[in-house]
DNA sequence: CAGTGAGCGAGCTTCCGCTTGACTT
């Protein structure tokens, strides 16, 4: 029998490190924590200096029943990971398992080698108390503020809404934006851009110039074009600098999820679920992490990777620092267990995301880009304004040769290339000078990965909770998630070429969005709400500020039960100053304007059904109402978009004697006919332009497809309670009123009454 | 499941951070 017991927090990084310890050693894993609060009520007893009350949640039971059985009479170690949550793991396994807290052995060690864990067993310390109470202070300060909001929102709000240290923060983050969008105006301007070619050129190589000074108004920009005509262009000063380019530090967390959203367009769920894969398979180093350090091992396999591929001039070690407000630092950076593999077989999603880890890991390790940037300034003879060209050329290209990191703003409109060679005095004569009109933009909404860089730059949230952050905020509708078509404008542009200026309007689209975060008006009310009572737990600075006390505790200044006694009684008092103040539940109505039609009052507001538009009635005449759509808002609507809404439910026309009208439901656009038989649009459908056709196209096949939904693909002559059926997710068995899945790998359709019987028996159990 | 918007009120909702499977009709 083995003599020693090690306990992780993950199954992977068990079977890793069993490898590397030999037979005296069993490894196992906790999965993460195995007691928390009480789920029913507080789980703290306020009476009691906030004594936690902890309980094994019902699906930690197993593990704790398998752990307490392996650490019978072995010598236990207590390997949980090297921060505050790890460290309390460690103590409730020593609570749980019966453990004494002196005597019992712990180790760390922040990577996965073999040098790292042996290391560790040499050293093993015992469980540092201090820490235990940080997060312990952790944990009771958040289920205070969750528990005790939350319920304030019931009432004062809306039930089953939520409020807490983080997802409270991101969705004000959300709404600030949001607000300072809606307040934006865009302003036209004019930006000048000439091409040029040196006067001695015979083959007249063209390269562009911009002018710095922007013109507000087309008769401003004519008169500079205007007198450009006989003007000389001459070189002024000629700059030449080098520039060096760094690599990025390895893949966080966080910025893994930035740049597979921004390079593979992966949401940050798919990223963290892809790499868990990964993670699962060997493939990758744990991806949830907020450290930029590779190990000896992963440094020397890099150089050695770099060498063979470009040559020993290409490599160069960097150690890069955290820049990370509270990084814990228990693990590597993401990289790939083994660099020496470039490409592995999997899904393509999973291609591509190791391939990406790959990259910047080996990158990391590049020498830098050197690059050549060159400046011309051009002065134009009678007027005060020069023209600047930019150029840039790559002299070495270092890490660039592998992998360049991807930047949230819009590219460019002109990548700047190669300039001719010039001098001070050289004249220069133009092509064409163009002075085209530009908007300025409003500032972009955050999409998934913005926000959790913005929180990241706050130290709010962790990296295991980023990615369930964003579903809790979209699934609580403070958020919602969607992409936006772009709307067609005009500009003008102006063109000196050849002596005269010719003027012409051009159309373009603007204001598409992909995936991006936009609150909802509950989202905005809630917000609003918090910020006038609790104004202190969403400021910014409220995790920065706890984070601080939580230090003082795990360095052992203050006892956490004081520190949170210092906490709780103001911020008990703002709860009870919350629920005796009076609140708006719906919010404040907003007027839009009247109704052109009959000249009454159009408002938008909160109903029992979430956000919606109202004509109001007069006398007998009953109001009218209809929902705003997704991605409207109640501050932002406008009379006309409000007057659209009410074009819906709206009657198509007749069709085989019954009326069949188009609307707006709960789940989005249907036609009905007659009084019950629905159908969905399609994604091509418009409800508003819908037609007659298209309605019967809908239903019928719509019929159709319940017709096949309930023709069974099998049945059984000798057991009619026996179906094999088509649903929504595929082909299922349907027996006795219940339905089982049928395994990967058989055919549906040419299952036997044995096979199909068997398949039951295999699930009940 | 598909249009609604009066009012009453039982019983329920909720946090953040560690970890993986489970598994729909």
């Amino acid at each position: 029998m083995q003599e020693n017991l090690v306990i992780v927090e993950s199954p992977a990084k068990a079977k890793t490190i069993e490898k590397f310890l030999g037979k005296d050693f069993m490894v196992k894993s906790s999965f993460g924590h195995i007691r928390d609060l009480s789920k029913k009520d507080l789980g703290i007893n306020l009476a009691d200096g906030f004594a936690p009350v902890y309980e094994i949640p019902k699906d930690k039971r197993k593990v704790v029943d398998e752990l307490t059985r392996a650490a019978k009479d072995r010598t236990v170690w207590l390997a949980s990971d090297e921060d505050r949550e790890g460290e309390a793991i460690a103590w409730h396994l020593t609570e749980v398992l019966g453990l004494p807290v002196e005597g019992t052995k712990r180790i760390v060690f922040h990577e996965i080698t073999k040098r790292a864990i042996l290391e560790a067993i040499e050293n093993p310390r015992t469980v540092d108390m201090n820490l235990v109470n940080a997060q312990q202070a952790r944990r009771v300060l958040d289920r205070l503020v969750g528990f005790e909001l939350s319920p304030v929102l019931w009432k004062k709000v809306r039930p089953s809404l939520s409020a807490g240290r983080v997802q409270s923060v991101a969705v004000r983050l959300l709404v600030e934006r949001e607000r300072e969008i809606i307040a934006f105006r865009s302003t036209p301007y004019f930006r000048v851009v000439a091409q040029f070619h040196a006067a001695g050129d015979k083959d007249r190589t063209l390269f562009k110039a911009e002018l710095p000074t922007r013109f507000e108004s087309r008769e401003e920009a004519e008169a500079f074009l205007r007198s450009c005509v006989g003007a000389t262009f001459t070189v002024a000063k000629v700059e030449e600098k080098p520039v060096q380019r760094y690599p990025a530090p390895p893949f966080t967390t966080s910025t893994l999820q930035q740049e597979a959203g921004r390079k593979l367009g992966m949401s940050v769920s798919q990223t963290m679920s892809v790499a868990q894969h990964l993670y699962e398979q060997g493939l990758i180093t744990y991806m949830r992490t907020d450290s930029v350090n590779l190990s000896t091992l992963a440094l020397a396999q890099c150089k050695e990777q770099i060498t063979n591929l470009y040559g020993e001039k290409y490599s160069s070690y960097h150690n890069y620092k955290t820049k990370t407000k509270g990084a814990q630092e228990a693990h590597e950076a993401i990289r790939p267990s083994y660099i020496e593999r470039q490409a592995i077989e999997g899904t393509p999603a999973e291609k591509r995301l190791y391939d990406l880890i790959w990259k910047r890991t080996v990158a990391s390790q590049m020498v830098s880009a050197e690059l050549d940037r060159t400046t011309i300034t051009i002065a134009i003879d009678g007027r005060r304004e020069q023209f600047v060209a930019t150029g840039e050329v790559v002299r070495f290209d270092g890490f660039l040769r592998l992998y360049s990191e991807s930047t949230d703003e819009e590219p460019a409109e002109d990548s700047e290339g190669l300039l001719p060679k010039l001098s001070a005095g050289d004249e220069v004569l133009y092509q064409t000078i163009t002075a085209t009109q530009r908007f300025t933009m409003p500032p972009a909404r955050y999409n998934e990965a913005s926000l959790v860089k913005r929180l990241e730059e706050l130290g709010i949230g962790r990296p295991s909770t980023y990615a369930p952050t964003i579903t809790t905020i979209i699934n609580r509708g403070y958020v919602v998630k969607q992409s936006k078509e772009g709307q067609k404008r005009t500009y003008e542009q102006l063109t000196l070429a050849g002596g005269s200026v010719s003027a012409k309007t051009l159309s373009e689209s603007f204001g598409k969005e992909k995936n991006r975060l936009q609150p909802t008006d509950i989202g905005m009310l809630v917000n609003d709400y918090l910020e006038q009572q609790f104004a202190p737990i969403i400021d910014y600075n409220f995790t920065a500020n706890v984070e601080k006390e939580f230090d003082r505790v795990a360095e052992g200044d203050i006892t956490w039960d004081k520190m949170i006694a210092a906490f709780y009684g103001p911020f008990h008092r703002m709860v009870d100053t919350a629920i005796e103040t009076q609140s708006d539940k719906h919010g404040q109505a907003r007027v839009l304007g009247a109704d052109p039609k009959t000249g009454r009052t159009v408002k938008a507001r909160i109903g029992r059904y979430g956000p919606m538009v109202e004509i109001e009635g007069e006398g007998e005449e009953k109001p009218r109402f209809a929902s705003l759509k997704k991605g409207q808002l109640i501050e932002s609507i406008t009379l006309d978009e409000a007057l659209a809404l009410f074009a819906l439910p709206r009657t198509l026309g007749e069709w085989e004697g019954e009326p069949m009208v188009v609307g707006l439901g709960r789940f989005g656009a249907y036609v009905r006919w007659g009084k019950s038989t629905f159908a969905s649009l399609a994604k091509g459908d418009d409800p508003y332009t819908l037609t007659l056709e298209r309605g019967v196209e809908l239903i019928k096949a719509h019929q159709a497809q319940r017709t096949a939904a309930n023709t069974p693909i099998r049945s059984f002559a000798e057991d009619p309670d026996m179906l094999v059926k088509n649903g929504r997710y595929g082909a299922y068995i349907a027996y006795k009123g219940k339905n089982y899945r049928i395994p990967k790998g058989t055919k549906p359709e040419e299952l036997t009454l044995d096979e199909c019987l068997k398949i039951v028996a295999a699930s009940k159990k």
